[in-house]
DNA sequence: GTGCCTGCAAACATTTTGCAAAAAC
DNA sequence: GTTTTTGCAAAATGTTTGCAGGCAC
């Protein structure tokens, strides 16, 4: 059975007071001002289990694949096999004049989930 | 000026040829069968620099920012101050019936560009 | 020949992990 | 008392950087 502790009540309230979708090291840093014994190590084990649990989620800017495909399409991660599908469907267009918070350069469709793959090998 | 090196044409010759959405690391696994003394650091410069010519684009897996907002919605990220904006325009909701590929638990949409702030500073 | 690019190795940033002690139940 | 969770430190992972030598032009 899951634990309540106040790490992951600091840590819990902490996110869902702020909108400036702090970083792991951010976090920590708050959380270290309510208490100080707490450890990085600890902050992401929390965090990975917040994110596990649904009740948090993750914002990517972090980045690593390649595509030489520049054209605006979207992406399927399968969570299991760790493989990019690429998607082309209509709704991987965005109208971005709407957005008022600045310029959009470009931008990124990335989608969750299973692929059929590992879905047919349970 | 800009040289074309043989370490460079290999990089793009590969990315172009694959769909498999390679890694830095799956890059240079490959690249170093065909010219076995380049380097992890050098892989790393070409990718980034094709990546500011957009001749190649990134794709965001690895991820690091949190939000306890768990309602779908996008991020605008900004490229010069790095802060992440919520948009919840009607263009945040996606309709992923029409995905073939698996099952789709989640998704995220990230926009990238100058935000008004960043602009006006200029 | 000049100046950009590479290989190498070290540095850096971020995240994960093993283990003993502490805390939750 | 039992089991989960934490703090600590070390390790693993992914990426960047300084510099001397090499290569494109």
């Amino acid at each position: 059975m899951e634990r309540i502790t106040s790490q992951k009540k600091v840590i819990i309230d902490y996110l869902k007071s702020v909108k400036i979708h702090p970083s792991a090291e951010e976090v920590y840093g708050y959380v270290k001002k309510k208490l100080p014994r707490i450890s990085q190590g600890t902050v992401y084990r929390i965090l990975k289990n917040f994110k596990e649990k649904g009740e948090v989620c993750e914002i990517c800017t972090n980045i690593s694949h390649f595509d030489a495909d520049i054209s605006p399409h979207g992406h399927f991660v399968c969570e299991e096999c760790h493989k990019i599908y690429d998607l082309f469907g209509k709704f991987c267009k965005l109208d971005c004049k709407c957005v008022k918070v600045g310029k959009v350069k470009n931008y990124q469709i990335h989608l969750y989930g299973v692929c059929k793959k590992c879905q047919n090998k349970k």
